[in-house]
RNA sequence: CGGGACGUGGCGCAGUCAGGCAGCGCACCUGCUUUGGGAGCAGGGGGUCGCCGGUUCAAAUCCGGCCGUCCCGACCA
């Protein structure tokens, strides 16, 4: 491509409204255009790039034997309706009626679709199958934001495995982990795979491929010795006990705590306690029914780990009317000694745990000398508390850190849900009927490629990975209306044409510093400049990602990059 | 959904408080000069000032309503 016919249009100042590096950078190089909040257009440097991640993925899903199918976006809602998916998914799915009033649905994953064409499996001898596509997904998400990270409408590479039983989907789901491990050492991503909490997906177990970076929405919990990772929604992690050493009371003891609302007031309260020596009372709804969450006083509440161990849909904490109401007190006084008719559930941190304070459910009252085991009907005993940067690994009990990432991937074990639901079931050896089990795995393309540019840009602008930058090699002809240099420049464009690389001809006419800072802006990882040293048959070779330039001489530069460009394929690839 | 900021040629911004010809830089077009780190000079094209309504002799500017975009949070496969 020459540079002078390419629809590039790199701006000079970076875009107002784009606060992350993928959105700036993408916008000011000319990759994207943004139509909407969350609709992004992809030009044609953009596109380049976006094929080449499409592509590795392709060739890697391949690898595992999967098979590749393009399926509709928009779905009857029958379909949504046989999994109870469309009541479940609430908002986030886009919703249309066609002319004749018939409900419809923009498809934000396609369990259900695979699962129906699953359908027409038969047999336990044509089992396993992976199935995947590489297609349009559509989520009302609530707050699209972050350039590319979180749009509404996106590709997306989904797959299914279909399996006989449990030992079938843990190879599937194994073959899905090595394929996820290579694409994202191939995209240049330093992905790490954690333990996840599945969420609306439903199944037996998930892991996502998280990526390091501060424009993540993720933490991932993280141990530097033994490798223990997990999502920060299902992360565990050692307390240190406290001891209760003291005999308590007979029975609670009711004292006065005029205006006292918080843990750290109580603390510091004349009869009060410290944190690790109070139960923090929470009232939650979940799905409606009013609940009261326990934890010790000094610990938070992770949402996601209630929402999975109470097995609850909807989270969202109490209104204060409602609080009142079956409390009989405001929060800050709440407490669940003797409360009876409601929901009690515990973390276990609180867990045989003795001459404890606690409110007594009227305003400016507490209680202290609360034995947990004789004065609370605890329902459930869960793992509800969020772990904190510093807490020991509950394998080695070393330090945890906590690490702000962005999910890459996220790889389900399904089991028989969606095939239950759809009627996808198989004959086995013994001519039993079975339901199919299913994983699905994702991988978002564009978010991919906005996480590549998250982690490979400096000051000057992108820093493509060879694999995926939009030319392998920028041939910058620094005085385009020098005809010697003209034509070695288009000579070499042609050597590197031949030589399988794909390069760039900037033959602009524009003056070598806006090029330069052209070519770095978009970020391409070779550059030849056509210049001055032309006269002794020499040019320079500039790699973007160290600004390293060496002298070469015109006639051997094409082999010498074609040479570095495939082995630098080669290791990304893992060959 | 709660909080905050913003909306003026393609991009970045000033002008709004205090109503009075819509401006600046970059980009774009023409010419001349320049030509290895975002050139100079001269000339030129391009904007219903987000939308609707109101006040006023007069609205980018004041008032009301709406829409949109970004950020934080909530939420999120």
């Amino acid at each position: 491509m020459r540079w002078s016919d390419l629809f590039a249009p790199t701006l000079r100042d970076a875009p107002a409204d784009a606060s992350t590096a993928n959105h700036r950078l993408l916008v000011q190089g000319g990759f994207i255009r943004q139509l909407h909040a969350g609709h992004y257009s992809m030009l044609p440097l953009g596109m380049r790039v976006y094929v080449k991640v499409e592509q590795i993925v392709r060739e890697e899903m391949n690898r595992i034997g999967g098979q590749e199918f393009l399926t509709p976006a928009l779905h009857p809602a029958s379909l949504w309706q046989r999994s109870g998916r469309w009541e479940s998914m609430g908002e986030e799915m886009f919703r249309l009626a066609d002319r004749k009033g018939a409900d419809l649905a923009l498809g934000m994953t396609h369990e259900e679709v695979f699962a129906d064409l699953a359908r027409e499996i038969s047999s336990y001898r044509d089992l396993p199958q992976i199935w995947y596509q590489i297609q349009m997904k559509f989520r009302d998400e609530p707050r699209p934001r972050s350039g590319l990270l979180r749009v509404r409408e996106f590709a997306m590479k989904d797959s299914y495995s279909f399996d006989l039983d449990d030992e079938g989907l843990d190879r599937s789901f194994d073959r899905h982990h090595r394929a996820y491990t290579r694409i994202f050492e191939r995209l240049g991503l330093p992905a790490i795979p954690v333990a996840a909490s599945s969420g609306a997906m439903g199944g037996t177990g998930s892991t996502e491929f998280m990526v390091p970076s501060p424009t993540g929405e993720d933490d991932v919990v993280r141990c530097g010795s033994c490798g223990y990772a997990a999502n920060r929604e299902r992360a565990a992690s050692a307390v240190e006990p406290v001891a209760d050493n003291e005999a308590g009371p007979e029975a609670p003891v009711r004292f006065p705590t005029p205006g006292v609302r918080t843990i750290e007031a109580l603390a510091e309260a004349e009869g009060g306690a410290p944190a690790d020596r109070q139960i923090k009372t929470m009232v939650m709804a979940l799905d409606g029914a009013v609940t009261l969450v326990l934890l010790r006083g000094d610990h938070q509440l992770e949402l996601q780990k209630l929402r999975d161990g109470a097995g609850a849909a909807e989270v969202r904490p109490a209104q204060a009317a409602e609080t009142v109401e079956r409390l009989g007190a405001s929060p800050g006084s709440l407490g669940a000694v003797g409360v009876r008719g409601l929901r009690i559930l515990a973390d276990h941190a609180l867990a045989g745990r003795r001459n404890l304070t606690t409110g007594a459910n009227e305003d400016d009252w507490h209680l202290s000398g609360v034995d947990v085991g004789r004065d609370i009907a605890v329902d459930e005993w869960l793992d509800l508390r969020e772990v904190a940067a510093g807490e020991a690994c509950t394998v080695c009990g070393s330090p945890l850190e906590v690490v702000r990432c962005i999910e890459t991937g996220h790889i389900f074990k399904l089991g028989r849900r969606y095939a239950e639901a759809l009627g996808a079931t198989v004959l086995d050896p013994d001519g039993v009927e079975r339901t199919i089990t299913m994983g699905s795995y994702g991988i978002g393309i564009g978010r991919a490629m906005a996480a590549v540019a998250e982690i490979h840009h400096d000051d000057k602008g992108l820093v493509w990975p060879v694999p995926v930058a939009p030319y392998e090699a920028v041939i910058t002809v620094a005085a385009a209306r020098d005809e010697a240099a003209a034509a070695a420049g288009s000579r070499l464009y042609e050597e590197l044409g031949d030589r399988g690389v794909e390069a760039l001809l900037d033959d602009r006419d524009a003056r070598a510093g806006v090029k330069f800072a052209d070519a770095e802006l978009i970020g391409v990882p070779w550059r030849v400049t056509v210049g001055r040293a032309l006269a002794d048959g020499v040019v320079e070779l500039t790699e973007r990602a160290t600004g390293t330039t060496e002298r070469v001489a015109v006639d051997d530069v094409a082999d010498r990059l074609a040479e570095t460009i495939a082995e630098m394929h080669g290791l990304m690839a893992g060959v």
